[in-house]
DNA sequence: TATTGTTATACTCTATAACTATA
DNA sequence: TATAGTTATAGAGTATAACAATA
């Protein structure tokens, strides 16, 4: 009874059903990375730093959409326990450039299997065929000015 | 300078990109409804019992995947300004039906109209003939378990 | 003058637990 | 016993503003 709603013209609306999913997804992630002692947020600068790139902290916050001061935090955090290390940038001295220490290489590894497998469970419904259309698809929602 | 970042395989996970576009999405949205004294929450809510939708707050916390104590606060919000009443449920004297008034159906058609306008604003490189597709995909990825 | 990282603050959102009245 | 609405609270996320060091 009642679960009609999801005839609701909102079910069409874009930004609900992205606001939604991404609860969901968030959600799951946060569970699967927890025994890790990650969040979806603190996994996702781990997860680019792990694979080798040398962004600063300045970078991090506009390719994640966070604040500046945001990653101050997630990369305390993440400093605090040594998965990443700040280095100062030889061309600016202003500039912290943010890079993982193989711990964090480690860990980032491990607790990307589990958020994979925490997706693949989530979502299993998905077709499968249907993933790369999808990811396309989210990347031009996700980056509106590319 | 450092936008190769969006390389990573971030860009290929679907948690990230779905939290990032319903960042981009639920920021042009609360801008949006600003001027209405809404946000995309409160503005929710008052679209399902705007077209007619009689749920209970337990009903609209399902759908929305909020929990029953957010839709308290949206509903004692919204009921405080005229726009929703709380109707005790005949069928049912713990439940309470959301219904709304007919100021709360013409601030909803306003706000709509903005709304629609800013998403078109902000996923304007979007191909329109992709939506469909897209609101079909993620229907799926809202609402896993359907 | 403008920008990077930082600190501080306030507000919103998320997640739980507990209570009441009903079922 | 279980459920609907409510209240309360703590933690996470969002948004601004200001400051020191540097460009």
């Amino acid at each position: 009874m009642g679960e009609d709603l999801r005839d609701s013209t909102l079910s069409d609306d874009l930004s609900f059903l992205l606001a939604r999913a991404s609860a969901v997804s968030v959600a799951a992630g946060n569970a699967a990375l927890a025994p890790h002692g990650l969040r979806v947020r603190s996994y996702s600068v781990l997860s680019v730093v792990a694979e080798g790139a040398r962004p600063t902290q300045r970078e991090l916050a506009e390719y994640l959409r966070l604040d500046p001061s945001q990653v101050v935090a997630i990369v305390d955090d993440l400093e605090g326990r040594g998965l990443v290390e700040r280095i100062p940038d030889p061309a600016d001295r202003r500039a912290k450039i943010v890079t993982a220490t193989e711990a964090g290489v480690r860990l980032q590894a491990d607790a990307s299997a589990d958020a994979r497998a925490a997706e693949r469970r989530t979502h299993g419904s998905l077709d499968v065929g249907d993933l790369p259309r999808i990811v396309e698809l989210l990347r031009g929602l996700a980056f509106p000015d590319a």
